[in-house]
Parts: C-alpha cells; structure tokens; sequence
DNA sequence: CCGGTTGTTCAGCG
DNA sequence: GCGCTGAACAACCG
C-alpha cells in the first residue's frame, strides 16, 4: 500500500467520515483512545507517505509502513491498532505506526514538498535536495523531506524514465537531468495514482522487477543501492552514469 | 514452507 | 554527539 499516490486513495476512501462523531475508539496502538471518543473528525489529510486523522486540536498521524493495511465497514482476523467507530459505520487500521500529535498538521508539514500535492514546488524540492550533502541519488529520491510520498518503485521507474543509472549522485547529475527528474518525480507519482485507481499498475511497470529492458532489451541488474540499499531495478545500456 | 518486500526507527558501536 | 550498520517489526504472496 504505502507510497504517497496510495495514501491519497486512502484519504479519498475515508472521506465519508469527515464530519463525524466518533462513538468508539479501540485497538492495541500506544495512543490514548479516550481522546478521539464524542469527537468529531474535522478533516482527513495527506502528506507524503503519512495519513493524518484531523481532530480539532489534535490528529493522529497513521504510517502504513510496509504492510500496512485498512478496512472499511469491514474486519479482519487480525488485532487492529486502530478501530474508530460511528453511528453506522467504521474503519480499522491493521500492522501500521500510529501517533497522536497535538497541534495542526499544517504547523508540522509544509505541502511544497508533497508529491500528490497541489502546492508542490520543484523549485523547494531543488533547493531542499542542494541543501543536503551530496549523495547517492537513490538515497535522495527516498529522503522523505525532500520528496514526500516517493517510494521504491517510484525510485525506479523514475531513474529509469530519466534514463539515469541508480549509481549517480546529485552532484554528477548536470542541472538539466537534475530539475528534469525532480518533474518527473511528481509526474509520476499522478500516474501511479491514476493506475493504482484503475488496478493496472503493475502492468505499467517499465524496469521495477523487470528481467529484460523494455527498451534495448538487455538483461536488467538488480541490485541492493546507496545507504538505504534497497532493491534497484535498472538497465545498464540505458541508464546513463553521472558521478 | 521459505524467502522476499511499495518502510521506518532505534540500539549499538567506533 | 556524530554517522553508520544491522536488527526489529510484521503480513502476505509466490
């Protein structure tokens, strides 16, 4: 479930209980239930991989972390961590990370740095991505402050999109290939929404768990990359290295 | 049935 | 206190 084009799905699934009263708060998360109880949700929010449950001074911040899952009107076998209950109707949250913060969502998140978001800024995400010591470019796409919402398939359709080989750093990409696949990122991330709506990801994956390349047709590697060392998919003939 | 994973956090070490 | 590494967590699929 968890990169941020499916996060909004999720807020858009849950939508319905914006405005409503929550009537039972149960599950074996580490938050004090008695806090969402006679309360009324205000507003369902996103940002990045994070979905947060709006209350009026306070809301809950739900991590789907890798196997994070959720159901409507509906259970599963397993213990939920989070179970929120109205007049006739309710969503459980299964095997996911759960915090209560105090405050608002816009004190702690600035949505320039959201992928799925309409105030998402290339140019904040460049300046952010400058800040930062150089790195590994796998590594960067990951970094959640500076790209929220951009997972590991994202990651590697993307470099694969921009023809860039998963082994360069922000400092060797020239300025050109740099701002072109912070664009794509956010591209992306829409067109990943739209298929994962439609069920057809998977069959739109170009190079995540591909053997061959779809473009040359050589034998892809896969490889462990960058400090995060996570699964990279990638055409050594048509990714370019910039060191 | 075992191995692997759309992810993050934290303990332990140098 | 720092960066780095590896473990821990955990459910489901092939």
């Amino acid at each position: 479930m968890p990169e941020g084009p499916s996060i909004v799905i999720l807020k858009e699934t849950l939508q319905p209980f914006a405005g409503k009263k929550v009537l039972k708060a149960t599950g074996n998360a580490k938050i004090d239930m008695k806090r969402m109880v006679n309360r009324k949700i205000i507003r369902l929010e996103s940002h990045g991989k994070h979905f947060l449950v709006c209350f009026k001074d306070f809301y809950l911040r739900i991590h789907l972390l890798m196997f994070g899952t959720y159901r409507v009107n509906k259970r599963k076998e397993l213990p939920p961590r989070l179970r929120l209950e109205f007049a006739k109707s309710e969503f459980s949250f299964y095997t996911c990370s759960i915090t209560l913060n105090e405050g608002k969502p816009e004190d702690h998140y600035d949505w320039a740095f959201d992928l799925m978001s309409a105030q998402w800024k290339a140019a904040k995400t460049e300046k952010k991505l400058k800040e930062k010591k150089p790195m590994n470019i796998c590594d960067a796409l990951l970094d959640q402050e500076v790209f929220a919402g951009l997972g590991n398939i994202i990651k590697n359709e993307v470099l694969f999109r921009q023809q860039i080989h998963p082994r360069s750093t922000t400092k060797g990409l020239p300025e050109k290939k740099l701002k072109a696949l912070i664009k794509d990122a956010q591209v992306y991330s829409h067109k990943f929404y739209e298929w994962k709506k439609a069920f057809t990801l998977k069959e739109h994956w170009q190079i995540h768990t591909k053997k061959e390349c779809p473009r040359c047709k050589i034998k892809t590697e896969k490889e462990y990359i960058g400090k995060t060392k996570r699964r990279t998919f990638f055409c050594n003939n048509c990714q370019e290295l910039y060191k």
